[in-house]
DNA sequence: CCTATTTAAACCAAAGTGGT
DNA sequence: ACCACTTTGGTTTAAATAGG
């Protein structure tokens, strides 16, 4: 038993930074270096700092400045996790952030060391987490999950110009079911008219039809 | 003739559309 | 929601042509 415990919990943010790579939906996780959960892998994230985070934006920006070479196109906040025991070091309180990263970028992760770093599958790791962040991390899943299902479009995901085909398999592999294609665009025009525009006169080249090349209007998207 | 090169038609995979 | 159709341009195959 600790001598004294604090009077006021700790605060801090956690990410769940999800980008597509092979067709799977991908988590961003790092390996703890120091206790408690020396060794374990957990969703990046670290306390807030008063004296340098302004918001607690900042603090999820801050921590991931870290992990990243490039800045993180989009966050959002999630909800929030809290309680005297799911962190052996007191009473805590973490705000989970969502952030997407898109998945022809995804060496931008600066894997100082490769072995602290990893994408892995968001869905199947099965592996412990530290924490709670298995939880944490399925909230996280079921947030995105939820938002697509709504009719948002995970855009931070692809790549600055992508086909609508591409944009139709991210939003699959994210749900994790096939979706009409016909049905898929049909949506697109009246959910998103001007939320993506073709650009003109230029395609994607393969063995078949061309494909038009689109990108998003505004820098952020999913609605 | 036989072979190399050009031209063309047939084929295919995926884009994109429309009907029920 | 489901499926079939049309469109498109690359790929493959085959035929036509030329050069030796």
């Amino acid at each position: 038993m600790s001598a004294e415990k604090p009077l006021f919990p700790f605060v801090t943010v956690d990410v769940a930074l999800f980008t597509i790579e092979e067709q799977r939906l991908k988590v961003l996780l790092v390996k703890r270096e120091e206790a408690p959960y020396a060794g374990c892998w957990a969703l990046p994230g670290g306390a807030l700092k008063p004296h340098l985070d302004g918001t607690l934006l900042d603090a999820v920006h801050r921590v991931m400045e870290r992990k990243l070479s490039a800045s993180l196109p989009w966050v959002e906040e999630v909800c929030t996790f809290n309680g005297a025991n799911r962190d052996p070091r007191g009473w805590s309180l973490s705000v989970l952030h969502m952030a997407l990263f898109p998945m022809d970028r995804i060496q931008a992760v600066a894997g100082l060391r490769v072995s602290e770093v990893k994408w892995a599958d968001a869905e199947l790791s099965l592996e412990a987490l530290a924490f709670d962040h298995r939880r944490v991390l399925e909230r996280a899943v079921q947030h995105l999950r939820n938002s697509v299902e709504r009719g948002a479009l995970p855009l931070q995901m692809l790549p600055q110009k992508f086909t609508l085909t591409q944009l139709q398999k991210t939003c699959e592999i994210v749900l994790g079911k096939s979706l009409d294609k016909s049905a898929f665009r049909r949506r697109l025009k009246e959910l998103h008219a001007g939320d993506i525009e073709e650009i003109e006169g230029e395609f994607e080249r393969g063995v078949q039809r061309p494909a038009q090349l689109w990108k998003a209007v505004k820098a952020m998207l999913i609605k």
